[in-house]
DNA sequence: CCCTACCTACGTAGTTACACGTACGAAACC
DNA sequence: GGTTTCGTACGTGTAACTACGTAGGTAGGG
């Protein structure tokens, strides 16, 4: 019977206990090594091959997303699960651009990781709520920044179509065809835009209203 | 002793009973009301004064989204958590813009809707996981996206230092001076990044940037 | 009826960007 | 030792943008 092989890679010896625990409950799981520290981690992962890594994010030598950024960048399809006491908003952003699958924040339950080992073994993602929940402050926040700003700046309808186009690319005399006005009349569009925004060139311009717009 | 007043809106008899009973079980809230569609939710929400709001997305008349718009445009602060059937990035991403406080996919659990109705009442937001995934979906494409572009389209050095001087709105005259080199040799840049991202001028060079660079 | 906001349009003059080239030295890589 | 990449630099001509104005018509609100 095939079993998913298992590294498991924490500082605290009680840690790793607990996940091993965890992972001998289910008979589709083995760990097949563990490792004290990030230098460790990345040597057994290369001599044990395993399906599934789970980093403690804090460990001497190397800590588990400098771990997981070596591991990937040897063997992108690695699927790794980093563990962590923090919930912080640097590290999930880090680690999902790093392009671990799976973060479980310590206080979750045990059967919190449980499900996390069983959904990248899928192939799927696993982000712990707590974890989403700082993605989902940093998009709401943005979001509701921008319309907080969108307040602020009020465009006319005609100016959000001219900016519309500018951002597009479109040259002034482009403008004026397809509207049906003067090129003139553009120009002054985009001064006046230009004025309220508060910038003194078109590039200034599409830069701050992409912000403005959804970032 | 003090309870907070809850109004449900739902076109479905047996998803307002359903609601109604899972209130029930607190002592801390009671429903004052109930409607079956849009319109009324909206009248009864200023007749009533509820101290939350609780709409189901789909209904006849004004659609729940619509009327979390159009309470929340007369009263900013109201708690409003949108029930659906759904959990469509679409509707999440403009729930989320319009403020409500909370969104419950309907085939969770009845506890979900339990906590959001606490977490609302506490001040909080509460987008149930489903909910939260989408968006962390959109997010890490956006993140993983960003980075396969960063990889198709290789920028050396000193035009990521261009680049970011362009989009800071600055004249090819300005970067010279800055660079000590000549308005030429900065010409020269611009004109190989815009053939390299393939786009015909600044303009779209400081969009297509600002895109990759995060979004 | 007045006032404000909006869209429209123009003039002049100066600055900047863009397209098309060419070219050379340094460093890195094979 | 050749090739590639990168940073540097220049010329010329056209197109586009920017700054500084002015100003008429229309729609809506007070």
């Amino acid at each position: 019977m095939h079993r998913y092989k298992i590294l498991i890679a924490d500082d605290h010896a009680m840690v790793r206990d607990g996940v091993k625990n965890l992972v001998r409950q289910s008979k589709e799981y083995v760990v097949i090594g563990e490792a004290s520290n990030g230098r460790q981690a990345i040597e057994q992962f290369e001599t044990l091959a395993p399906d599934l890594l789970i980093l403690d994010i804090s460990m001497p030598e190397l800590n588990g997303m400098e771990v997981a950024r070596e591991v990937l960048n040897k063997n992108p399809l690695a699927n790794i699960i980093i563990l962590s006491m923090y919930d912080d908003e640097e590290y999930v952003s880090r680690c999902l651009e790093i392009g671990v699958k799976g973060y479980v924040v310590k206080n979750e339950s045990g059967s919190e990781l449980e499900y996390a080992i069983r959904s990248v073994l899928q192939g799927k993602n696993y982000f712990s709520r707590q974890a989403q929940d700082v993605i989902f402050k940093k998009y709401s926040h943005a979001v509701t920044k921008k319309k907080q700003r969108e307040e602020l700046i009020r465009l006319t309808p005609r100016e959000v179509e001219i900016i519309r186009l500018i951002a597009e690319g479109l040259t002034s005399q482009q403008m004026a065809d397809k509207l049906f006005i003067s090129p003139r009349t553009v120009e002054t569009h985009r001064a006046n835009l230009m004025k309220k925004v508060g910038v003194k060139n078109a590039i200034e311009l599409v830069k701050k209203v992409q912000q403005l717009e959804l970032i």
